[in-house]
DNA sequence: GCCAACGTTGGC
DNA sequence: GCCAACGTTGGC
């Protein structure tokens, strides 16, 4: 799941009440379903776009599946949406949880590097997808190498 | 700040 | 249904 660390960043959710946070403001329909595939215990990859760099900056665990978005019905929120009525969502969101904040994090540039993520949807030329499914083996490499990080410090 | 890639909108 | 125009995302 991708944020902008201006906006909502990691240790936004650190600080968050139970280190918790609604993830509200999707407004992409793909991203819209992969949303609501998530299940309670799912993990995710927690990055931030638009930094400098961008980076994989840690894990959180989804606590409740999707439901319908309020923010979209609420007419002074930025990603208020007419066409999404609380009789007719249109949009959803997830809760998640912080699991680990990566003591070293790996940045876009590390990923491109490393070896079996050339099929990642987030090193696709052009990926904007903000919630984006991430297979197995990438997940182990990522976090694998989050840990070798940790120990060479 | 630039711009490529992508999604959405709306005229036809 | 096509597609040009437009707005957004997000790396650089």
């Amino acid at each position: 799941m991708k944020t902008e660390p201006s906006d909502f960043s990691i240790d936004d959710l650190k600080k968050a009440r139970g280190q918790t946070t609604s993830w509200d403001g999707v407004r992409n329909y793909q991203a819209r379903n992969f949303m609501r595939e998530m299940r309670v215990g799912d993990e995710v990859l927690v990055y931030h776009s638009n930094a400098d760099p961008p980076v994989v900056v840690g894990v959180a665990t989804v606590i409740r599946e999707a439901y319908p978005d309020h923010t979209a019905f609420d007419r002074k929120d930025e990603h208020y949406d007419a066409g999404s009525t609380p009789e007719d969502p249109r949009w959803y969101m997830v809760d998640i949880r912080l699991k680990q904040k990566f003591k070293r994090q790996l940045s876009l540039p590390e990923l491109r590097e490393l070896k079996g993520l050339s099929r990642m949807e987030l090193l696709r030329k052009g990926s904007r997808l903000s919630v984006q499914p991430v297979r197995a083996e990438e997940w182990n490499i990522i976090l694998g190498k989050t840990k070798g990080k940790d120990k060479d410090k």
